[in-house]
DNA sequence: CGAAGAGTTGAAGCTCGTCAATAATCGTGG
DNA sequence: CCACGATTATTGACGAGCTTCAACTCTTCG
């Protein structure tokens, strides 16, 4: 392998018995009793060691399986014929990579990784046997799904109606949002995450370069500072407000507040 | 009402009897039987015709019923505080607005109408109902919210790596493709979709002013031309070239070549 | 016909990209 | 554990793409 490792510091598992991320994320979504839990514990049993810049997924294959990052950071993108890169967005632990693959037959984007992950391999059967058994299960990954698309959609947004500023910014916001609520973020030593400019530049749509002034622009301006690969949060009302961010499109915390109909009870 | 309304001449329902658009376009995921028509039908019943500029869902709301669009245009679209706006989507004959409201109870967008155009309006109850009775009706209107994703991870890459002419070029070829499917091209008459170029602007992320150029240096260099919204595509393979467009992430010929899971059988 | 919206044009300027070179870091092997 | 090569970060100069502003014309529709 030509590229080089980035280091596995960025292993989020906690010492001890790590809990599976993906309980807290459907429990999110909605109220899981214990055997759901013990599918779900079941369905995540087998788990795997991927280095990074390995390939989970691959444009135009046809996957027999997806994966649930445990710990660590995968993202999806995809290269255009001139080279350039569009990162479509970051898999956090308890993000699974990719639900669709269940309907629709093939991938359209690579699903690589940041860092030395965790990550559970689910056969199809075996999830699509979980979803039929436990329909709780089901509505929460396709809820999950959803939510992805809601994110896409706020990509879109911020990458067509921001200038670069803003759009680091926003991104930021979001990346502090998830990082929280999954408990990742230390407060002395903010978001660890394995990040390099080059795929910063390859999310926004904007250059190296660029992406580098605007960085030392945060910094100058006590927002936040990046250094080694920590983004460290200074300020981050005011990163908020420049981002007008409003992190309900990521549906952290509400639980959808009652079922909307009885047929998913 | 402050804006004018745009004719209606963009009423693609054909004379005579229409078929329900949707049907066609489920059966490019599925194979469907005379009870499962029938029940399309039946969930269609409550047409309704609706004025362009007309909002079918806005921003924060929880609908209790989705909308599917008969004939006509109708698009999704946020605006930011500064008064910029992003649109995420067109919906063409046989899209619906939006499946996602199934599951999480409110949406983070709008959906309005680019011309008077005729919507099925469909309860949560009865859409339940329906997929709850047919299987492959819920797979493939999954399916179909599926390659809604698609189409964003499409744009953002478009929105973020591409010049403004690429940009353009490809949302034509999407188009283009899209019109053909439906058979809504003529071949004489081209592309006839009532937009603007402020909406056109705001799909890509551009302003006006330069859309507008980029549209003379299309018609300059012989590949479409733009005149009183009408797209007129002139040199199809150049234009696909330019853009590095390639349809098959829109799915919209091939069948889902076998079903992938009995459970959906 | 008149008013409002949409399309078009030109000039000026800023954001961001490109090119190119250097410095700092990282990961691996010696 | 240090040294080396590759990747990443940083800097400057320059230029292009796109925006902004502002005016004007054309089209649409009541």
């Amino acid at each position: 392998m030509l590229v080089q490792h980035r280091s596995s510091q960025y292993s989020h598992a906690a010492s001890g018995r790590p809990s599976n991320p993906l309980i807290n994320r459907l429990k999110t979504f909605v109220t899981l009793g214990d055997e759901e839990i013990d599918a779900i514990e079941a369905m995540c049993s087998n788990r795997r060691v991927v280095r990074a810049n390995e390939i989970l997924v691959s444009e135009g294959c046809r996957p027999d399986r997806v994966c649930l990052v445990l710990s660590g950071v995968a993202f999806r993108y995809r290269f255009l014929s001139n080279g350039r890169r569009q990162i479509f967005g970051y898999l956090l632990p308890g993000d699974l990579c990719d639900t669709q693959f269940v309907i629709l037959n093939e991938s359209d984007h690579n699903v690589g990784l940041l860092c030395d992950s965790e990550v559970a391999v689910i056969s199809l059967p075996v999830l699509m046997r979980t979803m039929v058994a436990f329909p709780k299960i089901e509505r929460a990954l396709l809820m999950m799904s959803l939510v992805d698309a809601a994110m896409l959609r706020e990509w879109l947004l911020n990458v067509g109606q921001r200038d670069a500023f803003q759009k680091l910014a926003h991104f930021f916001c979001e990346l502090s949002a998830r990082y929280h609520a999954l408990g990742l973020y230390e407060e002395d030593k903010g978001i660890n995450i394995p990040l390099t400019q080059i795929e910063l530049a390859d999310t926004m749509g904007l250059t190296v370069v660029h992406v580098n002034r605007m960085l030392q622009r945060f910094r100058h301006e006590g927002l936040l500072n990046w250094s080694r690969r920590h983004v460290n949060i200074l300020n981050y009302p005011q990163l908020e407000y420049l981002a007008g961010f409003d992190a309900s499109y990521l549906r952290l915390q509400q639980k959808c507040v009652e079922p909307r109909l009885c047929a998913y009870g």
